[in-house]
DNA sequence: GGTGATGAATTTTTT
DNA sequence: ATTCATCACC
């Protein structure tokens, strides 16, 4: 077989490329011995276990130059893949300030971008054409909750956000409805599965597909056939994959079927830092690298290049309470610096003083604002950082959190830009039908519904086709029409306006801008304003078809960051992952909380641990860890126990400040303020959250009845006037009470 | 078909 | 506490 490049804009590095470098000796300058093994070794599997802060991204970038520089490969034949579009972006930006060579066009991308450019090439093998919609999560969640209604499935039995959690955690697994076990298949399972296959059916109408079909039809595709597959093997003469750790089943079998050509895979991640297996992420990927691919080298980097000794001696006490590790020793050759302060606080609200006091002592000591984050574990904890820091006048950002794309306004927007470019697309067509109101309601709504299913036809067609009908009645059928009508003028438009121009005549031709001018909301201004910013954002781009697949793809939220000011940063741990800063305060470290409710029920830990790894080695030079005695969530108050996590932590790394001596923790070496005289107010927090098989108990709405079982915050109770239910703990009093 | 009241849930998040 | 969804009512 005859090498056939697959892809036609497949960049070449030039003949003489001199001029493009740098000698081969300064790329491989001030790297240490395991870096420049890791890239030197470039036959054959390889696994790096790039420990926190050991220059990972640096070796992966430095190898893919070194390939393309010793001619091993050119940028066409070498397939590098990440998780997040932030970390494709930054590898592209390091490569080009290595080479000085653009690199548009090379495989250098997320494993999404990745497939669907690989998909919108062979899309009608698996019954698409290649202008198919992909789907987010707002569009699935639509989707299966029109298939439970087709279904008459109670919603409340089977939610489709949990529908939807088990479609995405199967594909996770690469498991197509025909393939998930019979042994998965208890309880509702059945019926999610029988969704499952609706679902599948009806993207197929739709011509769309959601996040895990982009990888699973790529896999379909590989599989049954095999010519298209040999030739993707022979062309990724080189496969690097950046966060091994995070791959899913699927990944990994995609990852598996190329790497059978030229064998020459190197996976780069830290078991250590696998944060994300809630959502189909597979440690076990890495832990058996080496028995996946025979001959497979392994090499570690260990040396790490952000932290004080004292903060790697912390986090490295701390993993090392997991059991399931492949194992490395973090080293440094740092000055000690200080320990890690591990503070005990009232409230939350203490808390939140005390994290903006030491923020504005480190402000003193020259640290800058961006260089502070604070880390929680849920998002909801961010509110009480951000009360604070405006009493303060302290600038912060929240970094994650709800991201442009998502508010409704524009997410309406798109919709009809989606409409417009694929008419079939029922979900976007579903959304803006009737926003503005167009006297479109259930009765309408659903004879469209019904038609399109009966006929396997999108609403679109329904709508053309019904509205010669006498289906749709009185101000439906004109509002439909009207609407119908603006959309065949919109997609003439389309060819001769730019995407920008488009936006702005839909959104006020279709009277949405009037409705939002017309609401008197505090909001609509404001929505107003953030369709002013996506008409800009538009403005980018050429075509609306290369925007869309931005929107559904490429699109971060690092739009948000526009403001160049100096900020503290609050986020989440899992956000936090790959950054790094001067000072880091981890908060909220209680049972219950840090570890979280849930991961102790599923006896969970190991995961929760890594994140506290991961919250601790995102630190350079000071990390603090608080814990508080009282903690107010949804509005009750509970005693807060410290993490057991806290307990991990070697003495020797850490400096404990705690108003209790509690004999237990080896706390209080020493004191900065005295002992609380506060006692806690036994009234005033519920001390009965734990309850007794048997237990009479009392609910706000069922009244009195017996605990019939306990199954975590879950409780059976057979009520003595609505009999047997299941209800939540927290909506449960003990029954003497009211 | 639109509006206000009532009830239930409530991690983490990227693509 | 707060948000989101549903349901009764206009």
């Amino acid at each position: 077989m005859t090498y056939q490049p697959i892809s036609s804009d497949t960049s070449i590095v030039p003949s003489d490329n001199t001029h493009l470098r740098t000698q081969d000796s300064s790329l491989l300058k001030d790297l240490n011995e395991p870096q420049r093994q890791a890239i030197e070794q470039t036959e054959g599997p390889l696994l790096v276990l790039a420990g926190a802060g050991t220059g990972k991204t640096r070796v992966l970038t430095t190898r893919i130059a070194q390939l393309i520089l010793q001619k091993k490969a050119y940028p066409g034949q070498i397939l590098s893949v990440t998780f997040t579009n932030k970390a494709a972006q930054e590898m592209q930006h390091r490569i080009e300030s290595l080479l000085n060579i653009p690199v548009k066009g090379w495989w250098l991308g997320t494993f999404h971008s990745i497939c669907v450019r690989i998909l919108r090439r062979h899309a009608e093998m698996v019954h698409r054409t290649s202008d198919f919609t992909i789907l987010d999560m707002d569009d699935q969640l639509r989707l299966i909750k029109q298939l439970l209604k087709a279904e008459g499935i109670d919603d409340k039995r089977t939610p489709p956000r949990l529908i939807m959690h088990y479609i995405s955690r199967w594909k996770d697994k690469a498991w197509l409805p025909a393939k998930v076990p019979a042994s998965e298949l208890v309880d509702d399972k059945r019926i999610i599965l029988k969704i499952y296959q609706d679902y599948q059916m009806r993207l197929q109408t739709l011509n769309a597909v959601d996040f895990g079909d982009l990888i699973l039809l790529v896999l379909e595709i590989f599989s049954s056939h095999p010519d298209i597959l040999q030739q993707y093997q022979q062309q990724f003469r080189y496969i690097m994959v950046d966060e091994y750790q995070d791959t899913n089943v699927a990944q990994y079998l995609w990852l598996r079927l190329l790497a059978l050509g030229s064998n020459n895979i190197c996976c780069v991640g830290d078991d250590d830092q696998s944060i994300y297996g809630w959502r189909g992420a597979e440690v076990t990927n890495i832990l058996r690298f080496e028995k996946d691919f025979a001959n497979a080298k392994t090499i570690r980097l260990e040396e790490n290049y952000r932290s004080t000794p004292h903060i790697l001696g912390a986090a490295s006490g701390l993993i090392a309470k997991n059991s399931t590790r492949l194992g490395k020793t973090l080293w440094t050759q740092q000055d000690q610096g200080d320990k890690v302060i591990v503070k005990s606080v009232w409230d939350g609200e203490e808390e939140a003083r005390y994290v903006g006091d030491e923020i504005e002592s480190c402000q003193r000591q020259g640290y800058k604002l961006s260089q502070n984050s604070i880390l929680v574990r849920a998002a909801y904890q961010t509110r009480e950082f951000e009360d604070r820091l405006i009493t303060l006048g302290v600038p912060y950002k929240i970094v994650g959190g709800a991201r442009f794309y998502d508010r409704a306004e524009i997410r309406d927007a798109l919709a009809y830009l989606r409409v417009i470019h694929q008419p079939k697309d029922s979900l976007a067509f579903e959304r803006i039908v009737n926003v503005p109101r167009r006297g479109l309601g259930n009765v309408a709504m659903q004879t469209l519904h019904q038609y399109s299913r009966f006929q396997n036809v999108s609403l679109f067609e329904s709508a053309v086709t019904l509205i010669e009908t006498d289906e749709i009645k009185n101000a439906a059928k004109r509002g439909l029409q009207a609407v119908l009508q603006d959309f065949g003028r919109w997609q003439q438009q389309k060819a001769t306006l730019t995407p920008a121009e488009l936006a702005q005549v839909v959104l006020d031709e279709s009277g949405y801008t009037n409705m939002l001018q017309q609401d008197k909301s505090i909001e609509a201004p404001g929505r107003l304003e953030n369709l002013k910013e996506f008409i800009n954002a538009l403005k980018e781009y050429e075509s609306l078809d290369t925007f869309l697949e931005h929107v559904s793809l490429v699109i971060d939220n690092a739009k948000a960051a526009h403001s160049a000011q100096d900020m503290v940063n609050i986020m989440t741990l899992h956000s936090a992952k790959g950054l790094e800063f001067d000072v880091v305060y981890l908060v909220g470290w209680e049972e219950g909380l840090f570890p979280n409710q849930r991961s102790l029920d599923e006896g969970n830990l190991e995961e929760e641990r890594r994140l506290a790894y991961v919250g601790i080695t995102r630190a350079r030079h000071k990390a603090y860890i608080c814990y508080a005695y009282n903690r107010c969530t949804h509005g009750t108050w509970q005693v807060g126990v410290p993490s057991r996590f806290i307990e991990d932590l070697p003495p020797q790394h850490i400096e404990v400040f705690d108003q209790r001596q509690v004999g237990k923790h080896s706390f209080g070496r020493r004191m900065t303020h005295p002992s609380f005289t506060q006692q806690p107010h036994p009234e005033k927090y519920s001390f009965n959250r734990e309850f007794n098989f048997g237990e009479r108990v009392f609910h706000i709405k069922f009244g009195y009845g017996k605990i019939r079982d306990i199954q975590g915050d879950k409780l059976t109770i057979d009520f003595d006037v609505s009999g047997m239910k299941h209800v939540m703990k927290q909506f449960i009093k003990k029954g003497v009470e009211i």
